[in-house]
RNA sequence: GCCCCCAUCGUCUAGUGGCCUAGGACGCCACCCUUUCAAGGUGGUAGCACGGGUUCGAAUCCCGUUGGGGGUACCA
């Protein structure tokens, strides 16, 4: 940040900490969307700043719908957008307006300006503005209509009379001051030629009307800053808003996040099983970093270490990777209860038999689920075996371990020895270790073929715990269905005796991977 | 084209003239732990875009270059 940003910013914090005392002069700050039928993950970077800044500072945080444009305007298009600021926590202090229902607002505005010769209309063709652009001297519209003296009228937008000379100054909290000159400003348009009124007119018309204090938004609004300032003087706006222009989010290409190409819906991360809290928190440290270093937050540390002064210049690029590692995070810190309640939707659909049996068996497992998920999707298939008849074997775990004798004999030595244990997990780590020592080898390895046949997979959760929760009946079935189907494709069983792998040539003893 | 913003490991960043031999986190690699897989622990990998100034001293301040990005609608 460069130095006028340091001073410019001091003396908007002191303002601040007068009006923490002051709940008249409290900051008030507003999300403005406009409807698109989901909420981007760029513009829920903005919504959260907002908010974090609103709490932060004992402040108002406003929603506000920018549907001036009637053709994007449709109700489940800001459903969307209200759903997912909820599931974010971001609720609004006030709000939801509607740019839509505020239209006798603007009206009001257009008439002040017209009255006052701060606009002039414009009844130029869009080919006829793009036509002659190409040999002005000013940036985009030439000023065609400004001294023809038109009336306002159907068909006849009102374009906004920029200063010939002179400079205006955008007092941003995170870039210092930026200064454009008017000569480098068009005369752009307030309204449509129906007379409806477009975003740079509607928007400031809001935040005076709202009486915003801060601007907190995307990077990419930052060249239509100058305008908004223009016309709020004209308007005769009070104190102008300090903004805070948040660097942009990217792709790995370094370009704006798009639509088209990149997953930016926040729905999407929702329903792939990240948590709010831990997509908030990854969300928050996009351009913004703690005082203190530690990156894992809850939402209240976010709030009380939260401060505009500390956001960052630069684009970043938002890396689903590290947003996964916070979840793995966020899911850990859970209360164990508390974990199983937000697992069990993602089980609906494995329900089979007794509800409660199931619920009941899962949440024997789920301290172990817990320590090694990173998002919600993958608990089905971690903890899937517990609720079928037979698993489904992977033809790769199959393939892996199954072909060997060795795995034969040990399915066979634990058919037996899992008849007569006691049936808790200690029991049965004792009874498996002993195959394996009988066998000649390492725990380990001897315990592949038994998780091959019980649960279809080479990795999973810790095996004796599963075969303890399953069950000893469906366990003992599951290993004689193995054992048949290794009859079925003649693997033939040999002694359990410890072998001499030197001597029984290539094929046994590598037939059984380590897992 | 014009206007504006930005520039530290692959990524997110700390750094506000000496504490920098540049710190942390994700990722990656190795090892430890270990009933698989994770988790956890330990260690490692890798960066100040370039060129000029200012200064006793510059990642840090100034200028320029280069590079990247955003904006440029009767969308927001």
């Amino acid at each position: 940040m460069g130095q006028k940003a340091r001073v410019v910013s001091e003396a908007l914090y002191s303002d601040v900490s007068r009006a923490q005392s002051d709940p008249i002069g409290a900051p008030r700050v507003r999300f403005a969307p406009s409807p698109t039928g989901y909420l981007h993950v760029g513009s829920a970077r903005t919504a959260l700043f907002n908010w974090l800044f609103a709490r932060r500072h004992r402040g108002v945080f406003i929603l506000r719908i920018e549907d001036t444009d009637a053709e994007r305007n449709r109700e489940e298009w800001v459903d969307g957008i209200f759903s997912a600021l909820s599931w974010l926590g971001l609720e609004p202090d006030e709000g939801p307006y509607r740019q839509s229902e505020r239209g006798e607002l603007y009206a009001a505005a257009i008439e002040k300006l017209v009255s006052a010769g701060k606009v002039y209309a414009c009844d130029c063709t869009r080919d006829e503005v793009l036509r002659r652009t190409k040999q002005a001297t000013t940036p985009g519209y030439d000023r065609y209509c400004r001294d023809r003296g038109l009336a306002p009228g159907p068909g006849r937008l009102l374009r906004f009379r920029v200063p010939d000379e002179g400079n205006v100054v955008v007092r941003d909290l995170i870039r210092g001051d930026v200064e454009f000159a008017c000569s480098s400003i068009e005369d752009f348009a307030l309204t449509k030629s129906t007379g409806a009124p477009l975003f740079v007119l509607a928007n400031v018309v809001d935040d005076i009307e709202m009486r915003i204090t801060h601007v907190i938004r995307g990077e990419d609004l930052l060249p239509s800053a100058p305008k908004n300032v223009l016309v709020w003087n004209a308007l005769g706006g009070p104190e102008l808003p300090v903004f805070a222009h948040l660097p942009i989010l990217v792709n790995e290409r370094r370009q704006k996040l798009s639509k088209r190409r990149d997953p930016v819906s926040v729905d999407l991360y929702r329903d792939q099983g990240y948590l709010s809290s831990a997509f908030c928190n990854y969300l928050a440290l996009l351009g913004w970093s703690p005082p203190g270093g530690e990156e894992i937050m809850q939402i209240e540390q976010l709030v009380s270490s939260f401060d505009l002064e500390d956001v960052s210049h630069s684009p970043a690029f938002f890396d689903v990777r590290k947003l996964t590692h916070f979840n793995g995070e966020h899911l850990r810190a859970m209360a164990g209860e508390e974990f199983v309640s937000t697992c069990l939707p993602w089980l609906a659909g494995l329900v089979t038999q007794s509800r409660s049996l199931e619920v009941d068996a899962f949440r024997q497992l789920a301290p172990l689920v817990q320590e090694r998920v990173s998002t919600l999707a993958e608990v089905p298939e971690m903890v899937g075996f517990l609720f079928v008849d037979l698993p489904e074997v992977k033809e790769v775990a199959w393939e892996k371990v199954m072909r060997s004798p060795v795995s034969k004999a040990i399915l066979d030595a634990a058919a037996s020895a899992y008849r007569c244990c006691d049936w808790a997990k200690e029991p049965i780590r004792e009874a498996t270790l002993q195959i394996a020592e009988n066998a000649g080898m390492k725990l380990a390895k001897a315990q592949a073929p038994i998780r091959v046949a019980v649960t279809g997979a080479t990795v999973g959760l810790p095996l004796f715990e599963s075969l303890e929760v399953l069950g000893r009946a469906k366990t003992l079935e599951r290993i004689s269905a193995a054992f048949e189907r290794m009859g079925a494709e003649n693997i033939v069983l040999e002694n359990a005796e410890p072998e001499n792998t030197a001597n029984t040539g290539p094929e046994p003893a590598s037939g059984v991977a380590p897992v």
